[in-house]
This record gives C-alpha cells, structure tokens and sequence, in this order.
RNA sequence: GGGCCAUUAGCUCAGCCCGGUUAGAGCGCUACGUUGACAUCGUAGAGGUCAGUGGUUCGAGUCCACUAUGGCCCACCA
C-alpha cells in the first residue's frame, strides 16, 4: 500500500468509519464475561448542533471507551439525544408560524405534537451523525431518545413511585414565569443578569395620619399594584412606631399592614420595603410569614391582569412608565436614582422572568438529597476534578423542590387524572375519560395538560436507557455504569438528579450498586481565543465541523486533548488546531517511511530483544510511554498522555531513532538492518495501538497498511485489538544513558557549529575527549554510533592525537567537544555568545555553591541529591573552566 | 454576601498535590543546516524579578496568609 507524503484524512475518514459500522466492533461482544466498562452519553438535544463542547466531550469519552474496549473490558457506549421540550417545540413552532402563519394553538395538540414528531425523524439525527465524523465509538445500536415509548413508562413508573411515596405535591407557588415562552421554568433555568435600572422612592399615605407617608424604594415601581404589606426591621428605630399601623396603597386604595421583619436590610434604601407576594420570591415568604394575601397583577402573557385596576391590560413597561407618571403627580415619587440590579432572565428565551404564583407540581428533594450527598462521602461516586464534590454537595445540602411541570406540548404528559371535584391521581396505565378514580371512584374528566420538565426524563438516563422499570438483561449487565463526562453547567440539573434517581429508584439494587456511575469527569470549558464562552448568539464560536472538514477529525481531537487540562477552561481559536495537524502528519510519514524500509529480512518481532544499543534504547522509550499513557488514562489524565506520546513519537522516536536506523538500512542485508527492521516494526505497531484512542481513523489507515506489508498478521481491526503488552523488563537504564549521551554530543557539536557560524562550507570535525584525558572511552561507548553520529552532523570523530590548534571548546555530559576553528569565523561574535554563556554559567554555579555550603541542605537533603549536586558542581566547575580558557584563546 | 479558579517567555499553556538539576513545551522570532519519511523537518539561540507583600524552611514558582487583577458559580438587598 502506498501512502502520500501528506496525510489526507479526508481520503480515509469515510472508508474507515463505514469499516468499523459494518464490523460492529463498538457493540459488546454478546457472551463477554469480562468486567464492564459503561458510558451513557450526555444525550444532545435533538435540536443540536455540534458544538466545541460536544466535540471535547465526545472525544473525551470515545478515548476513555476505546482504551477500555482495547484492554478487554465488556464496553459499551450508549449514545442517543434529548427530546428537549421547550427548545424543540420553539423551533418547530417557528417553523409552522414562517411557512403557514398558524400558532400551535390553531392547530391543535394532536396535530401539532404530529408536526415536531416529523420534525424529529428529519432533522434529529444530525447531531448523532456529527458524533459519528468525530469517530465516536457508541454502539449506535442502542440509539435511545428520551421521549420514545421505553422511555415513556419509565418516566411514569418513577412518577408514580415518587407519588406513591408522597414526594410529589402540586402546589401554587411562586415560579418563574417565562412570558414569551408562556411555562414556567425551574430556578436553575434562570439566570441573574446586571441591568441598569433605577430606584424609585415612592411615598405610602399612613392611614389616619394625614401627612405622614411611609416611604419604601423599590425597582419595579409597576409591581406596587401587587403589594399587600410593607415590611420593617423589627429593631429599626426609625419604624418603631409605625408596625402595627396600616398605610393606604396608592391608585387601588387598599388598606395595608406594616409589619415588622427581620430579613428587611435596615441600610438598603429608606429601610422600608413593599411587599409584593405575588411577584417577588422574598416577598412571598415574608407574606406568608405574616398571612398577606396574594394578589396577580400579571396575567400569563405578561400583561397587566384586572387586579392591576385602571392599569389592567398594559405590557409591564408602559404600566411602569404609568404608575411613576401617576406618582409624580400625586406628589408621591419621592425621588429616582439609577441604580444596577440583577434581573432574573429565563436561559431558554433570554427574556426576563416574571415571578408569579402559579399551581405547579413539585418533587421534595430533600429526601431524595441524603443518598446523593453520602454517595460522595463513601466513595461511591467521584467527581474529578475533586474540587466540585463540595459545589455538588452544598447545592444537595440546600435543594429546593423541583418545580417538574411545564406548559407545553412537547414532553412526557404527566400521568395524573382528576375526577369531577379535581382530585387527583397517578397512574402507571392511561386513565380513559369515564373511568371510576381508583380512589374517590368517581368518573375521571380530564387529564392534567402539562407535561413534565425535560429532565424529569433524563434524570433516568443511565438506566431508563437499559429498559428499567423491567429488569432487562441489559439493565443488569450495565448498570451501574463507570464513567459520566460532563459540562460542569448541568452538574445540577443533571449529574446531581441521576444519582437522587439511582439511589431511589433501583431499589432491587444492593445500596452500594445503585450509583449511577462511579466516576463523573467535569471537562473544561471552551473558550474564544479571547476568553469569553462560546456561544451561538455572540457569534464568536468555531464549528468543530469546519475544523474537521480543515484539519481531519483526528487532528481536531489531538488538538483539544493537547489543549485541555483536567477542569481547566481552554481557550481556543483556529490555529490551535494545526498543531493535531502536524502531529498527524508526523505520525503518518513516520510510518511511511517505516513501510517503505520494511521489506527484506528482518527480525521476528516475538524474538528475543535486540542487541544494538538503538534497538534498545526505543524499545526501553516505549516501555515507558506506555505505562505513562496508561497509567494516565486510567486516572483520566487525557492530556499527560496526550504529551507522553507527542514526545515519544516526535522527540524519540523521529528524530533519533529513525535517523539512527538509516545508516543500519542503508547497509541492506545484515544483521543490523536486520534487528532495524524487526525493531521498527515492533514500535511502529505497539505505538498505532496507544495512538489509537487518540487517533482512531489515522492509525486505523496506518495499521491496516502495516499489517498488509508485513503479511503475516491477521487482518483485523484495530479497534478490536488489544493495548499492547510493553513489558517494564524493556526498560534499560543502560541503553538510554549511552544514547542520551550521544544525543548531547551531538547537540553539543551542533551547537558550537550553529554559534561559529561555519555552516556547511568548511569540513568540520570533532573532537570528543573524556574527563580522564581520553577519547577511547567515548568512542567506543558510542561504537557503531559513530557512523550515525557523522550521519547525523556530518561530523568526523577524531582521535585526541587530531586535535585541532585552534578550537572552540563545549562541554556535553561532562565530556569536552572541540570544534576545529578553520575557515571564518566571526571570531568576536563568538566571544561574545561564550561570554554570555560563562555568565549565565556562573550564576547558576554560585547558587550550587551556596546549596552545597548549606550546613542545613546536608542535613536534611536525601543522600542522592546531595550526591547529584555535587556532581553537578563538578561538571560546573569544568566547564567554567574549558570556558574561561576558550575566551582567553579568542582574546 | 459566600465560594471556586486563574495570574509562569511576545502568544497559548505545562510544572505546584509530594519544596532541592541552570523553570519547560508548542506557536511566533533569529541563525545555521536538511530538503529521497515529513508543501517540511532538524539543531541552536534570543526572550522569564514565576502578579505583589509577608510568613514557614537550611532552601519557595512549588507550602501558608493577606493583597491586587481577571473569570466563573451560588445567594430572597427590595
């Protein structure tokens, strides 16, 4: 197989990712016995689009799940997406409303669920196929989506089960009412945003004191039409006399208390404060702290409702702009001032949130929080990095309940019935309209219209997806399941909840078996390149698609593993991306020209180790690399191994030990070439192996390719091969001294070539003499590498008795190197650079000096340092040495 | 108001858990070389008071405290 210069990923992508479906080698082999390894995707909403998130994420976990599967674990990956009720119904229903100018309403439920359902079959793969570029290894079989009919009755099977055991409640509370999207949405779908506003000081007539007002300060001058009290510090002086009195609401006239209350800020405004049940959170508790009714002022489209009297019917803004005008004139306005607040905006529209009192259903939590909040504690469930165990907890230790109903179409309807009076009823099967209430045995009249919070279904995710409520083969075979990867913005709405759903609802479950997954990994989060979050509205986000299409998907992946720290944000633009790119192309022609040299004998790669130094040394880096890529894949450190292999690849394996093995292959037939060939085919297939959870189409490509010209191997996928078996018995402290070494020699040499600036023109030698005064140790430690050495640098190596006259003098390993000054030199440049480099020199031997003068550092340092310091010293000292005599000669 | 994270080279970031080589990498820049695996690659170089202050220690980029700056998360100041 002949490969091209240039690795084009694009030529192999498709073939490979078509090689693996029909293979089905990311499906659990079906009698596999070995201990599971188990990873429920995230699901997308099916509205989605990739993202950079998605990107990370998925590559992320395909690395995790094809490190497992190649180690021989029963791995499954589940991947599906998220029927995501309010944004899936917007977008359809903007689509009815462009193309036929009808609102849901017009249509009707039946017809319209119908619509997003066709909607869903047309467009709701995508993001799954995008998940598939990316080389996502799911078992795409066990597809799930979260509103199909499986999923149903799991979701109603925990329904019940709650409100059998009395955790669910409906109630009117205050919610926060989306008005554009017409639901209310859960606390933590609402955000604070920073709005430039005012605050109004507005006067309250006290009654039956003509002339004397209470004055509170509020930011919603509109919402007075709402307040039914106005609240004071108990302690607060100033009021004293006042609690206990009423005051009269101006333009509705309502006769209101004023009541004493601790949670009022004495310093904040006039210390007064209105208090407005029905539209405000704080408000509400303090109402019904002191039993003041509630009034709505707002209707549910955001308009001002009959309460709001002579102002009934007006948006909010233009009731706001009416009551500060009226105030004024009334004489009541006692001042404005600009003032920045937070305003709570609703994440799924990014329209402000009206809070209102509303009959919802709710889940307690609290009884729910305990098991998850232990789950951490015992171990059962880690969060990496560590540090978000303590923002998971403090949220479980204070949960609110969950407001689960919504008000819309799109989503599990919830399972409850009413009869005739309105009481209600649960039920696992549809109640038919007529049918006796199981408990009053009255005639049901009606289902409850709502359906539930999207995550009400997917906080069943991890095994809903099994076929739980049934106790399916599946369900037992892979739950709990090991591994949850995560954005951190949904550690509440989604990870917290799964583990609540877990512990009470896998209840055949032995407690320590009920967690969901034993790990939950938060990934970074992906920034622009200036720092700010991606995001589709600012515009500023970069499709990882593009990125794909530009750089192969193999590259995009190395990139942003390279990129990410454990939980660390990761800023990224473009170019970020050609770094992968590189990388794979290194790798690609590294093998190529593994290929191109493999024909002719060689050694079996099952023989016995190789004698050559060379041979040695690679086989000892790999031995390495391979327990640090696995040993970081196991801690989830995707980065660390990431690095160990870009290193191995590049720094060992590239630059030296190919530039080593050509002299051997330029020899042909012999024993070298021989073991040069065996080496290189051993290293080139154990490194596709480590690569491959990084890299799955390239070294797919590369392995199939390798196998094809060694001809000998079984034409088998490499996705369904095993981690390479790298004993540590490779390990060879011999074989890396003496090619480290030769790697300084050479640097060495280099260097003094690249600073005398003689270039290519002038035949240069070198020279290399031992600290004992001889070279013969050196030349032969280096022994056949002498030839590579020259190959290298084009340098000859030269007896002592050949030394030079005049020579530029460096020091590697503690071993001088001259360099030969024939020919121009810039003889004062030179002076100069070794001048700087005796100053740098002596800086750094006066810090030695003074650790090793250190009465304390010989006490307390371990015998070793001490040991390497004074070597170091040595060396120091010499070279000080070589260098001072180097000035003197050029001067 | 509470909490978390970051601050190291021109840029993007490692190193800190477990204190002890001359603080590293990639990109960019300079020089030289290679262009028969690599529209490249290699080698060398320039570039850093490790945000600041104080403390612990024989020794601090690394541990502790505080401060500054930037970012994020929670929270009922109207």
């Amino acid at each position: 197989m002949d490969l091209d210069p240039r690795y084009d990923p694009h030529a192999h992508e498709d073939a490979v990712h078509q090689a693996w479906m029909a293979s089905g080698v990311f499906a659990p082999a079906p009698e596999s016995t070995a201990p599971r390894y188990v990873v429920m995707i995230p699901p997308p909403n099916v509205t989605g689009a990739l993202h950079m998130g998605h990107a990370l994420n998925g590559t992320i976990q395909d690395i995790v799940v094809r490190f497992q599967r190649m180690r021989g674990r029963d791995t499954l990956w589940l991947p599906g997406t998220d029927h995501a009720g309010i944004a899936t119904q917007a977008v359809v229903e903007k689509k009815l409303w462009a193309e036929k100018k009808q609102t849901r309403q017009e249509l009707g439920r039946e017809a319209f669920l119908a619509k997003i359902w066709e909607w869903k079959e047309e467009h709701g793969n995508k993001i799954l196929e995008q998940f598939r570029r990316l080389g996502a290894s799911c078992d795409w079989t066990r597809t799930r989506f979260t509103l199909e009919p499986a999923m149903s009755r799991a979701v109603r099977e925990a329904f019940v089960r709650l409100w059998e055991k009395g955790l669910i409640y409906r109630g009117a509370r205050i919610v926060n009412w989306d008005c554009a999207l017409g639901t209310a949405v859960s606390d933590d779908e609402v955000l604070m945003k920073p709005i430039k506003g005012h605050l109004y000081y507005v006067r309250y007539p006290v009654e039956g004191e003509p002339g004397r007002f209470v004055t509170v300060a509020t930011t919603r001058p509109e919402t007075m039409l709402g307040d039914t009290g106005v609240a004071v510090h108990p302690a607060d002086a100033r009021y004293r006399s006042l609690v206990g009195k009423r005051c009269r609401l101006p333009f509705l006239e309502r006769s209101i208390p004023i009541v004493a209350d601790d949670t009022v800020d004495s310093a904040f405004g006039t210390g007064a404060v209105k208090v407005t049940p029905g539209h405000d959170p704080a408000d509400y508790e303090r109402g019904a702290r002191h039993g003041l009714p509630i009034v709505t002022i707002l209707n549910l489209d955001g308009t001002m409702s009959r309460e709001a009297g002579e102002f009934a019917g007006l948006s909010r803004e233009e009731a706001r702009r009416q009551v500060v005008a009226g105030l004024e004139e009334r004489g009541l306005l006692e001042k404005t001032e600009p003032y920045q607040h937070n305003v709570p905006i609703s994440d799924r529209s990014d329209t402000p949130v009206e809070p209102l009192v509303s009959e919802q259903w709710f889940v307690r939590m609290a009884p729910l929080a305990g098991p998850a909040i232990a789950a951490v504690r015992n171990g059962a469930l880690e969060l990496k990095p560590a540090r978000w165990t303590k923002v998971y907890v403090d949220w479980l230790e204070n949960v609110r309940d969950w407001c689960i109903s919504r008000q819309l179409w799109w989503g599990h309807r919830i399972p409850v019935w009413y009869d005739a009076d309105g009481v209600p009823v649960a039920a696992r099967m549809d109640l038919a309209i007529g049918s006796p209430h199981p408990t009053t045995g009255r005639p049901i009249v009606r289902q409850d219209e709502d359906v539930l919070d999207t995550w009400a279904s997917s906080w069943l995710w991890p095994f809903a997806t099994l076929g739980w409520p049934d106790r399916t083969p599946d369900l037992a075979r892979f739950y709990p399941t090991q591994f949850l990867s995560t954005a951190r913005e949904i550690l509440y709405l989604w990870v917290a909840r799964m583990v609540m759903a877990g512990y009470e609802l896998l209840d055949h479950l032995p407690p320590e078996e009920r967690c969901p997954f034993s790990t939950c990994y938060v990934h970074a989060t992906v920034l622009d390149a200036k720092g700010r979050r991606m995001s589709k509205s600012a515009g500023n986000g970069i499709d990882p698609l593009d990125m794909i299409a530009r750089y192969g998907a193999d590259a995009v992946r190395y990139s942003l593993v390279l990129l990410t720290r454990e939980g660390q944000d990761v800023k990224l633009s473009e170019d970020r991306f050609e770094m992968g790119r590189r990388f794979t192309n290194k790798v690609w022609n590294a093998a190529r020209f593994v290929l191109q040299n493999l024909a002719g004998p060689r050694d079996e790669p099952g023989g016995a180790r190789p004698a050559a130094v060379e041979d040695r040394w690679i086989l000892s880096r790999l031995s390495r690399v391979h327990a640090e890529v696995t040993a970081a894949l196991e801690a989830y450190s995707f980065n660390d191994a990431a690095q160990a292999l870009y290193r191995f690849v590049w720094n060992d394996f590239c630059d030296w030990y190919l530039e080593l093995a050509k002299s051997r292959l330029a020899a042909g037939e012999g024993a070298g070439a021989r073991a040069a060939r065996g080496t290189l085919e051993r290293v080139l297939d154990a490194t596709l192996r480590l690569l491959h959870p990084f890299t799955p189409f390239q070294s797919e490509v590369l392995w199939k390719a390798l196998h094809a010209a060694d001809g000998r191997a079984p034409a088998r996928m490499l996705a369904a091969t095993s981690w390479p078996a790298v004993p540590p018995e490779w390990i060879d402290g011999e074989a890396e001294a003496e090619i480290g070494l030769l790697q300084e020699l050479v640097g060495a040499v280099r260097g003094i070539r690249a600073l005398t600036a003689l270039g290519d023109r002038a035949p240069l030698a070198a020279l290399v003499v031992a600290p004992d005064g001889g070279d013969r140790r050196v030349l032969e430690a280096c022994g056949e590498r002498a030839r590579a050495l020259a190959f290298l640098s084009r340098l000859e190596i030269r007896s002592a008795a050949a030394r030079p006259p005049s020579s530029a003098v460096g020091v590697a390993a503690g071993l001088e190197v001259f360099v030969p000054l024939e020919g121009s030199v810039d003889l004062g440049a030179l002076a100069e650079t070794l001048a700087r480099r005796l100053d740098k020199l002596e800086k750094a031997l006066g810090g030695v000096e003074a650790k090793l003068g250190n009465p304390g550092f010989r006490r307390s340092a371990a015998p070793e340092v001490v040991e390497a310091e004074e070597t170091r010293r040595a060396e120091m000292r010499r070279e000080q040495d070589l260098l001072r005599r180097n000035l003197e000669g050029l001067r």
